[in-house]
DNA sequence: TCTTTCATTCCGAAAAATGATAATATCATG
DNA sequence: CATGATATTATCATTTTTCGGAATGAAAGA
């Protein structure tokens, strides 16, 4: 009686739907799908019809295939932070933070921009306070940086040029080249710095949280006052950091 | 037409459980996910049980609450990737919005009816709430009106007969030979604006996004309450706009 | 200990998914 | 621009699930 293993049942097919279309690069067509899952092609696009109607899939514009559609991107930024808010990694998150004596916080990018989705504050209220639910630029944040590193190159730069690079500080970088460059060096070295480039006199780091094969699930950060500690100085906050992300990830498919 | 928007098949409701699971700060018991979506509680157990099975949903060590499984947080990861890297749409639109400083919002028409497919809004809901999702006539709205205005003048004369032209507002155009007049125009000047005709009190106006060859794809438009912007005042926003569609058509493809 | 609430099992009726067939729309290309 | 190839939509009898009331076992609280 082992056929608990692999069921097949319209929830299963759901799923698997989604999951291809996610896990592709590009669009796909609902034929690629019914081939690619073996589907009778009437049966898929049945299947297809229910997701788009349900807003988990959403066609590309001017085109019939097929992306994942907003409903689903906004279950999933909320999945992502109740992960991260379990006692466990919450433990996790407030050891490192005692462990620099900063205000730690976990964010993802959804929508272009950075929310937060949890964050410990060590002492007062001092630099900056990322609540979560509080959104951020991408292009003068850590975290930010760090997701845009990681896009394939066409894309990085596409990106760069579409989003509005608002100045906020006279250090926040607002030239695509300028940025572009950042993030070069931001992809090379694995994690990112920011230098007062949102808030004036709030300096701050973060390193990737990774799942398993290496995709990127959300970023961990920290925000100080530059007035306590320098921008170069950042960089001992980096190990740290790392050795928190590392155990997130490895938690974060457990228990 | 009573489109049924909100079925309550399994899926949905697999669905509504997910997402009542990740909304949740704290793990939750099959009681109290039966309650809060009033499902009777063995039919909760029975497709708690089905989503603990895929992992989408799993038991908090020890206990018999539940919490987000590690599947679904793998999909969801994934999915938040997906969507960032074929985000640049949604960048494009926030950006414009906040140079225009109002709500923009993309538009399509499918079956004859204006659908919303992405929107941004720049501060308070102030006027109309063009949601995602949402559907609109084509008579009185500005993507309505250049859809239209791009048919072949025989289509677009019988597609205007047919359509039931409701009276919204006194400013409404309800009378086919005025509404074929407003097309010619807009066909001419390649933009539509709407003067309070579904919304009183909101003007608005949109351009269209065309792919390279020239096919209309969909529309750009923005809505603002007339005590802010009037009518005439709307013609400052067109360029921006303009400029933003090219973009989009020029970036939205190429995934 | 007792009582209440929660978790689980069972099962016939009802609803939904399934996928073959077929009709239609769309696209590529000669 | 016609034409065949392919993709999409529609229809429908059949099969498979789901649904949730009633009953029962388990656990937590007083």
């Amino acid at each position: 009686m082992t056929k608990r293993i692999q069921k097949d049942g319209p929830l299963d097919r759901a799923f698997a739907i989604v999951r291809h279309v996610a896990d592709q690069r590009k669009a796909v067509s609902a034929a690629e799908i019914a081939k690619a899952l073996s589907l009778p092609l009437p049966t898929a696009h049945r299947l297809i019809g229910n997701l788009e109607d349900r807003g988990l899939l959403q066609k590309a514009l001017g085109t019939k295939r097929y992306v994942v559609g907003n409903q689903l991107v906004t279950l999933s930024a909320t999945v992502i932070g109740a992960a991260f808010r379990t006692a466990r990694r919450h433990a996790v998150l407030r050891a490192v933070a005692g462990e620099i004596g900063e205000q730690c916080e976990i964010g993802v990018v959804r929508d272009n921009v950075v929310a937060y989705v949890d964050s410990v504050r060590v002492s007062e209220p001092q630099g900056l306070q990322f609540n979560p639910g509080e959104a951020a630029p991408l292009h003068c944040t850590s975290t930010g940086k760090i997701y845009m590193s990681r896009l394939p190159e066409r894309t990085r730069a596409n990106l760069c040029r579409a989003l509005p690079l608002t100045r906020y500080t006279d250090t926040t970088i607002v030239d695509v080249h300028g940025l572009m460059k950042t993030l070069e060096d931001t992809r090379q070295k694995g994690w990112a710095k920011t230098n007062e480039e949102y808030v004036k006199g709030v300096v701050g780091c973060a390193v990737p949280i990774l799942s398993p094969d290496r995709e990127l699930i959300a970023c961990l950060g920290v925000s100080v006052p530059v007035a306590r500690v320098s921008f170069v100085e950042l960089d001992r906050f980096i190990a740290p950091l790392q050795k928190a992300a590392a155990l997130l990830s490895e938690t974060i498919l457990q228990d």
